[in-house]
DNA sequence: TGCAAAATAGAACGGTCGTTCTTTTTTATC
DNA sequence: GATAAAAAAGAACGACCGTTCTATTTTGCA
């Protein structure tokens, strides 16, 4: 379950050996605060730019008590990914569940995941700007990144077999190079529409998407995909 | 022809009044000197990740020698990014230019610039990295990286415009929904790459490629394109 | 209510940052 | 070769960084 410690510090082991009580001491739900706090800051300035003294302004306490809850600023960082995985998760990935299986499924996830990329007026993603910033930075946070956009990506693979095998995609379709362009779309949003502040980037992904997909679709129809539906 | 300022600092103003010539002096070499190991740094750390005292210890300089030079860090970093587009038009652009317009020339565009983004092993791409670092710092910085990469962008869009209009692709084509799918290509290239490793990505770029070609091709032959070509 | 442990604060550390000075060295021209 | 300007060095600045240590406060449980 966790992705390279066991868990941060001492948190895990019972307060004293006579608590196995529940309800998150008042340590913990600190503790959770401050991670969302760094989130939000870090999808603002990136997981590098992400300074335990900001952290403390923003949180009203003092270095020392922000830092004491992670040991290290290496470990307030890997809590931070696991935080956004878990807001990944439940923004994008469950939401999408309740739609059935295959294409459309698949459309909702990626529908979800440009809204996360994108909409989101401020705040980037982090899974994008982390790779930047890691990408010849190896150790434990690269890692905890890696995992959880592969994780990420297992889902989405999920997603264009279970629409292969229920006959909607082509049975010779590559899940990976499907992948690869999809996940292409996201970035080049993300680039676009974040960076270059180009209008109607949205629309593009979704066209992007929908030229894959009528490529990837068995030809029920006689009609010809057009050069630019839309 | 310059992006913010007409030149950093008084650098382009005469030595002396009475020496027009231009055979480069002493000074404006070892800041060339400087601003190609300023890059070589940045394409790892990113452009803030660049630091004076770093750059001054490749150089086998002082921080204050280094620093007189651009008078500031943000002059630092915006010559980075011009340095950064001369690289780009000498590697990528200029190369591409012998093949025959059209698609063989649009081909040898995005071979390049795939070279340019994956298989220089280190070194990652500023526009990719600068994009994520400055997409909301505005400033000067990120508007010389905004043009550079529009300027880029330009090249290509003519590219794709030349081989409509020799009838190699589509007349109802749109080149900025193309440019986008393309684009989108090589941010995944970057991203599985550099990022999570993964292996065979520029075959995956290259389909992906062959894709959105066959797509907006005259259907001179009656095939219909493979799902996985490959 | 009392007591131990957990949570937080506060001060200080060595280090690096960009930047500003002043001083020295190097360069280009007469 | 003398001279004035340009280039570089050197020292110092205030600010912030992550981290450590020691107090103090707050908490949870008997």
């Amino acid at each position: 379950m966790s992705i390279t410690r066991p868990f941060p510090l001492a948190a895990a082991a019972p307060r004293t050996r006579t608590s196995p009580a529940r309800a998150l001491q008042k340590g913990q739900q600190t503790k959770q605060a401050i991670v969302e706090a760094a989130l939000g800051l870090a999808t603002h300035l990136g997981l590098e730019g992400l300074s335990i003294g900001a952290l403390a302004e923003v949180m009203g306490m003092s270095k020392s008590g922000v830092f004491a809850h992670f040991g290290s600023r290496e470990e307030l960082q890997i809590s931070v990914v696991r935080e956004y995985h878990q807001c990944f998760e439940q923004e994008v990935f469950y939401p999408a569940m309740s739609a059935e299986r295959g294409v459309a499924r698949l459309r909702a996830l990626f529908a979800n995941w440009m809204q996360r990329t994108s909409v989101e007026l401020d705040s980037g993603c982090i899974y994008i700007s982390g790779a930047v910033e890691f990408d010849d930075r190896p150790g434990p946070v690269r890692d905890a990144l890696a995992e959880s956009v592969m994780t990420w990506h297992g889902a989405m693979r999920r997603a264009i077999t279970q629409a292969k095998e229920r006959g909607e995609l082509l049975p010779g379709l590559d899940e990976d190079q499907m992948l690869f362009e999809i996940h292409g779309l996201i970035l080049a949003l993300h680039y676009e529409a974040r960076f270059l502040k180009t209008p109607g980037s949205i629309a593009r992904a979704l066209t992007g998407f929908d030229n894959i997909l009528a490529r990837f679709s068995v030809p029920v129809p006689k009609r010809r995909p057009a050069a630019t539906p839309q």
